[in-house]
RNA sequence: GCGCCUGUAGCUCAGUUGGAUAGAGCGUCAGACUCCGACUCUGAAGGCCGUGCGUUCGAAUCGCAUCAGGCGUACCA
C-alpha cells in the first residue's frame, strides 16, 4: 500500500496543477512544527524563482484548492509561505485500519520483484567469534529482513573465511603439535584418519598461538604459506585437513549466531567460491587485465579522475596463492550464476572501503557483475566506554559468547522478580530481552558510526532501549488479556489529541521504513518504533482505557492497542528482536 | 604525504528535496500513583550545530579553506 505522504503528495501534486504550476512542486513532508499542523509543503518557496511570484501568493492559490478537500481538515498559509496541512480523523481512521488489515502491514514494497544478496558474516574458521562480528551479524539481519518486508528476495550468505593464510597457520600448528595424527602420515588416506585431535574450545586456542608465532618465526610462516598454498592447489590432505578444521567449527559459529537470532540461507565458504577462481583469472587474462608486477599477478583499477591513486588489485600473491580479493571476486562469479542478483549488499567494516573499491572496479572492468549493483554498507567500531575498541576487563578480545551471557545473565537477574512471566517462560523472556538489548543497542545508531557499548545503558529499563519496547509491547498485551479482543472493531471517531498523535505516528510508519531502505538504515526503524513506544506511553496515561464506560471511546482506544502492538512488532521483527508475551 | 569517515546540549546520539522556534535519550532540578504493569508520565534548565569564508530570499544540511579525532594507504582478512 502506499504510504501516507504519498497519498498527500498526490492532493498537493493535483492541487498544484489545477493552479498552473508544476506538480515537482508538490512535496508534502511531516511537519516540523507539530504545534502548528501535521504536515507542510514548502513548494511555494521554489515555484516563487520559477514563476518570479511572491511564495505567499502561491501558496494561497494551492490551500484555496485544498480546502475543497474534506479528507483535509486545514489547509492555511503560515510564515513567508508554508502551506500547513492537517489530515481528517476520517481519512487517519481509514488508513490506520487499511495498515492493519494489510498483509505488509503497511510496509510499502517494491515495484518490480529484486533480488540481493547479503554478505553479512564473515567469521573466519577456526577462530572464536568475537566482539568484532557482532555489528555485522546484528546489521545484516536487520538489512535481510528490511529487503523481506520491502516485498524483495534477500540471500543472506555467511561467506565463511576457509581458504586464506588463517588456515596454514592452524594447519602448520597443528602438524607440530600431533605429528602423529594419520592424516600427517606418509600416506594420506581420508578414510583412515580417526578423530581429529582437537576439541573446538582447543582450536580456538591455535589460532591466536600460531599467529603470534608467525610474526617472530620465519621458518613457521613460511610453512603456513606453503600449506595455505597447498590447500588452495587442492592437495588432498590440506583440503581434507580444511574441511575438518570447519566441520569442528562451524557448530560453535552457528551456536553464537542462534544466541542472536541471527541466520543465514547459506553457509557457504570463500572455498565454496574458489572453484570459479580458474574462470575469473580466465575472464581477467581474456580482457588483457592481467598482468604481472612485483612478483603477483595484478590488474589496475585505477581511473583517471581518481583523487588518489588507487593501488592495483592482487589476484594471485607472489607465491601463487589467493587473497581476499581473488575470493570475493570468485563469488560475485559464483553468485551471478546461482543467484543473479540485482544488487550484492556487503555488510563489512568500514575499514574495508578501498578494499571493496578495488573489488568492485576489477569486478566491472572483468564484466561479471551481470545487472548487479554492488555495495559496501560500512559500519563503524564497536566501543568501550573509554572511547576505544570493546576489550574485556583484561585487555583482551571479548569473545561474542561471553558478551551474550553477560546480557543474558543481567537480563535473567531482572526477569527473575517478574510476578508477569511464569517460571517455566523465565529463561526464554530473559533471552529475548538479552538479543533485543544488544540489537537495540546497536542499531539504533547510525550504521557508519563508531559507538559505546556500555551494558549498563543499554539494559536501561527506561530511555531507548531494547527492553523499553519490549515492555510496552507486554503493556500492551496485559491490557488485551483483560478483555474480550474478538470484540473489538474499528474506531467510529478520535477522541484524545494523544490518542490522534499515537495514531498519526502510526500511520507514518510506512515513511520510516521506506526512508530506512533507501538509506540502508535500521537506526530509522528503531527510531520510530521508539516514537511508537513513546507516544503510546502518554497515551496509556492520559486515557484510562479499561474503565472508559463511553463504549465508543473504550472501542477506539482499545483498537488503536491492537494495531499498535501488530505494527510494533513488524518493526521489532524486521530489526531481528523477538516480541514478547509478557515480561 | 595522500585519501576516507566523524565533529550538534554535561554525556550518548537523531536530524528525511536547503525552510518556521535545531530534536531525542540519559543525567540535573521541580512535579504526578485510592486507577488498566511507575520499566510510566508532565514541566524546567541546558546549544555562536568544531572554526572561517562563500552560494542562497533562507544553511547543521551545499562549496572552498582550516582545526581536531578515528581509520585506510598492493601480496592478513
Amino acid at each position: 500500500m502506499k504510504t501516507l505522504t504519498e497519498l498527500l503528495n498526490k492532493k498537493l501534486e493535483a492541487a498544484f496543477e489545477k493552479c498552473g504550476y508544476s506538480k515537482e512542486l508538490a512535496i508534502v513532508t511531516v511537519s516540523d512544527r507539530p504545534d502548528l499542523c501535521q504536515f507542510q509543503c514548502n513548494g511555494a518557496f521554489g515555484g516563487a524563482k520559477l514563476y518570479h511570484k511572491a511564495p505567499r501568493m502561491i501558496a494561497e492559490d494551492v490551500a484555496a484548492v485544498l480546502r475543497e478537500d474534506e479528507d483535509l481538515s486545514k489547509a492555511e498559509i503560515a510564515g513567508a509561505g508554508f502551506i500547513n496541512i492537517d489530515i481528517s480523523d476520517k481519512l487517519l481512521l481509514g488508513f490506520i485500519e487499511q495498515v492493519y488489515t494489510d498483509e505488509k502491514t503497511g510496509v510499502p514494497q517494491a515495484e518490480k520483484p529484486e533480488t540481493i544478496v547479503l554478505d553479512y558474516g564473515g567469521p573466519n574458521v577456526a577462530k572464536p567469534l568475537h566482539i568484532g562480528h557482532l555489528r555485522a551479524a546484528v546489521i545484516g539481519e536487520a538489512l535481510k529482513r528490511l529487503v523481506r518486508a520491502t516485498g524483495r528476495k534477500a540471500i543472506a550468505d555467511v561467506h565463511l573465511g576457509d581458504w586464506g593464510l588463517q588456515m596454514g597457520l592452524v594447519m602448520a600448528e597443528l602438524e607440530e603439535r600431533h605429528p602423529d595424527w594419520e592424516c600427517f602420515g606418509d600416506s594420506f588416506d581420508p578414510e583412515n584418519c580417526g578423530e581429529f585431535p582437537l576439541t573446538v574450545d582447543e582450536m580456538n586456542e591455535v589460532y591466536p598461538f600460531a599467529s603470534a608465532k608467525s610474526k617472530e618465526n620465519e621458518e613457521f610462516k613460511e610453512k603456513a604459506k606453503d600449506l595455505t598454498v597447498k590447500m588452495q592447489n587442492g592437495d588432498p590432505r590440506y583440503e581434507y585437513l580444511g574441511r575438518e578444521i570447519t566441520k569442528i567449527s562451524l557448530p560453535d559459529i552457528k551456536k553464537n549466531y542462534e544466541n542472536l537470532n541471527v541466520d543465514f540461507d547459506y553457509w557457504y565458504g570463500e572455498s565454496d567460491a574458489s572453484k570459479y577462481e580458474a574462470e575469473l583469472v580466465e575472464t581477467l587474462e581474456k580482457k588483457g587485465l592481467l598482468y604481472e608486477s612485483e612478483g603477483a599477478m595484478v590488474v589496475d583499477v585505477a581511473k583517471d579522475d581518481d583523487k588518489i591513486t588507487v593501488p592495483p588489485v592482487i589476484i594471485k600473491k607472489s607465491d601463487g596463492s589467493s587473497i581476499y580479493a581473488t575470493t570475493d571476486l570468485a563469488t560475485i562469479v559464483q553468485r551471478e550464476k546461482d543467484f543473479a542478483p540485482q544488487g550484492i549488499w556487503y555488510v563489512v567494516d568500514q575499514r574495508q572501503g578501498l578494499h571493496f573499491t578495488q573489488v568492485f572496479r576489477c569486478a566491472e572492468k572483468a564484466g561479471i557483475l551481470g545487472e548487479t549493483i554492488p555495495e559496501h554498507l560500512g559500519f563503524g567500531t564497536m566501543n568501550g566506554t573509554d572511547g576505544k575498541p570493546y576489550k574485556t576487563r583484561d585487555g583482551g578480545v571479548m569473545k561474542l559468547e561471553l558478551l551474550y551471557k553477560t546480557v543474558y545473565d543481567a537480563a535473567m537477574e531482572r526477569v527473575k522478580e517478574s510476578k508477569f512471566s511464569a517460571e517455566e517462560d523465565k529463561a526464554d523472556v530473559a533471552r529475548k530481552i538479552a538479543v533485543a538489548t544488544i540489537k537495540f543497542g546497536d542499531l539504533i545508531n547510525h550504521r557508519a558510526k563508531d559507538y559505546i557499548f556500555d551494558l549498563d545503558k543499554f539494559m536501561a529499563a527506561d530511555g531507548k532501549t531494547g527492553s523499553f519496547l519490549l515492555y510496552t509491547v507486554a503493556r500492551i498485551n496485559s491490557i488485551l488479556k483483560k478483555t474480550d479482543e474478538s470484540g473489538i472493531t474499528a474506531a467510529s471517531g478520535v477522541f484524545t489529541d494523544s490518542e490522534r498523535d499515537l495514531l498519526l505516528k502510526i500511520a507514518l510508519s510506512g515513511e520510516a521504513y521506506a526512508l530506512a531502505f533507501k538509506d540502508r538504515a535500521p537506526n530509522i526503524v528503531c527510531e520510530n518504533a521508539y516514537q511508537l513506544a513513546s507516544s503510546f506511553s502518554k497515551f496509556y496515561h492520559d486515557n484510562h482505557i479499561l474503565t472508559e464506560e463511553d463504549e465508543q471511546k473504550k472501542n477506539a482506544w482499545l483498537r488503536a492497542c491492537v494495531v499498535l502492538r501488530k505494527v510494533l512488532e513488524k518493526h521489532l521483527d524486521i530489526l531481528g528482536i523477538e516480541s514478547v508475551d509478557l515480561m
